[in-house]
Parts: structure tokens; C-alpha cells; sequence
DNA sequence: GCCCAGGTATAAA
DNA sequence: TTTATACATGGG
């Protein structure tokens, strides 16, 4: 069932815009960024559920210290029903994709493997974000770590002013991102910024695209491969059933799962199931 | 110092 | 088609 959200609007002491969104349901803001999906959201006052960063060129801080409710700082109303509402996802049932999900496994290890992940990666809500932004970001997270990939956008973003649209990377150039500490990637950057501007990659195309075609439309871009291809399809153009969870599945998480993994009945869930079992398998290393 | 990270391009089997 | 290796950099 959707979820009811009923809002509230406040201002802040320093006289911000702000609204308080309850019936977010298990909704975490911890979670949903720090599982590795976006990378310009750090934590705000020491407790990791309450995250601030920018998307889509706002300033925006999540308050989701208290359980069963979010508050925005830095929108009001009108913001949360034009951006944030749907960037957050907070419309999806998660609760109905566990059981999807469960109802998916094949077998009841494979179950007892999945229910743990959900149950570590329960709060987490697969994004919206920018396309560009998600393109770019995972360019740069290609045999990377997390705490590093933010750290280069933040130098990338700060040298350019904003985050950088495909004419801010070629303006800075391919040395300039080298410099920049992009690495061997400075290449890849600049290629997605030319096919980009010159039409030859279209991403609002690509987001009408089925799957298959969409990913071969973004590994048209050179250091864009099938996993980077797939992180933009899910976190980027929310093509929440074209993760093919059983390709992703790494050596350590492969093992527990013996009997393979069948993803076509995950549908859309994929993503989200996906999601779960990465930030699980982060968790306990 | 060492291992590794949300991988990909490339060459070789 | 599958497998091996280099790749820039710095976090832990």
C-alpha cells in the first residue's frame, strides 16, 4: 500500500525553510546515504541520521533522527512535492518489495540469506538523482572507495564551482582532472562530456529506453562498463528491475548463495534487493 | 608498507 | 567466450 505522509511546515531559528514529513515508515536517512548510491551527502552534527549535500543544485539537509518521520531543512511544501518526495522515493511501499522480494528466494537458505540483508538494509530507499550526476559520480567510483569517490567529487565540484555539467569537465580539461586526482579516469570524464554534449549519448533518451537498450546507449562512453552502466540505470534513471543481482554478486556473498541466483522474478525489486545485500555485505566487513 | 576499492580496457588463451 | 593484468590514488 503507498505510504500516507501528512507534512508540516516550520521555519528554523536562522530562518530556514523547513518541513517535517511524517509516515515515512521505515525510511532511513543514515542508510539510504551512506549505502554507496550518492556521494555528496555527508553526516551533519556527528549522528549519521542526520545527513546533509546537494542534488539537483540545492542545499538541502535530511533530519530523520526520529523514527517514522523526516524532516527537511531547506524546502518547503512546494519543494518537497517538486523535488524531494520523489527523489527520496518515499511513495514506494518497501514493505511490500521485502516481501517480494522473500517470495523470490528459491530456496529457504537462499531466504535466510535475504532476510538478513533486508533486515540490515531496511530503511534504505533507491533515489532519484540526477542522471548526470550519477553518470559522473560512477565514472569515478570504477575501482575506488567510497570515502575517496566523495572526496574527488568535492574537489571536482568545488574546482568547477558546481557540480560539473559535461562543458565545466571540458573546460577543466583532462590534465586539469588528472590534477584534479581523477587518475587514469580523467580520460573516461572528458569522453562522457563530449558524447554528452555533442547528443551522441542522450540520457533523457535512455531513460525511455528499456534496459537493455539503455545500457548499451551509456557503454557507448568510454571507462563506462556493465556494472557503472547498471548503477546509473538504478540510481540515476530508477530503472529499478534491470539489475541483474546474480552479475553483481561477488565471490564473498556468492557463497551464500550456492544455488545460484535467478533475478528475473525480483522484477522491479532488484535494485532494492541489490541494495540490501551490498550495504549488508559492508556492514560485516 | 600492505591490501583493496560499487571496474574497465586490453591482450591473450 | 572466459581469464589475466594494468591502472592512479589514498583509505584503513
Amino acid at each position: 500500500m503507498k505510504p500516507l505522509l501528512t507534512t508540516e511546515e516550520r521555519k528554523t531559528s536562522a530562518g530556514l525553510p523547513a518541513l517535517t514529513v511524517r509516515g515515512t515508515g521505515s525510511f532511513s536517512a543514515a542508510k539510504t546515504f551512506d549505502c554507496g548510491q550518492a556521494f555528496r551527502f555527508e553526516p551533519c552534527g556527528g549522528d549519521p541520521a542526520f545527513v546533509r549535500g546537494t542534488a539537483f543544485g540545492r542545499e538541502i539537509a535530511f533530519d530523520g533522527r526520529v523514527p517514522g518521520e523526516l524532516t527537511i531543512i531547506g524546502a518547503d511544501r512546494a519543494d518537497f512535492e517538486a523535488i524531494w518526495r520523489s527523489y527520496l522515493d518515499l511513495d514506494t511501499d518497501y514493505e511490500e518489495g521485502e516481501h517480494v522480494i522473500l517470495a523470490a528466494m528459491p530456496d529457504e537458505r537462499s531466504r535466510r540469506v535475504m532476510q538478513a540483508a533486508l533486515d540490515a538494509g531496511r530503511g534504505i530507499r533507491i533515489l532519484r538523482q540526477d542522471p548526470w550526476e550519477t553518470l559522473v559520480t560512477f565514472i569515478l567510483s570504477q575501482n575506488n572507495n567510497i570515502p575517496r569517490i566523495k572526496k574527488l567529487v568535492a574537489r571536482l565540484t568545488e574546482a568547477a564551482g558546481r557540480f560539473p555539467l559535461p562543458a565545466d569537465l571540458l573546460s577543466i580539461g583532462t590534465e586539469g582532472l588528472y590534477v584534479l586526482g581523477a587518475g587514469y579516469r580523467c580520460g573516461y570524464l572528458t569522453d562522457a562530456a563530449e558524447k554528452v554534449l555533442a547528443g551522441e549519448v542522450c540520457l533523457s533518451r535512455a531513460a525511455s529506453l528499456p534496459p537493455d537498450e539503455a545500457r548499451a546507449e551509456l557503454m557507448k562512453i568510454r571507462g563506462v562498463g556493465p556494472k557503472v552502466a547498471d548503477c546509473v540505470l538504478l540510481f540515476g534513471l530508477h530503472k529499478t528491475e534491470a539489475f541483474p543481482v546474480d552479475v553483481w554478486i561477488k565471490k564473498a556473498l556468492a557463497e551464500k548463495f550456492p544455488e545460484g541466483f535467478d533475478p528475473a522474478p525480483l522484477g522491479e525489486w532488484a535494485g532494492y534487493a541489490q541494495q540490501c545485500l551490498f550495504y549488508a555485505q559492508r556492514e560485516g566487513s
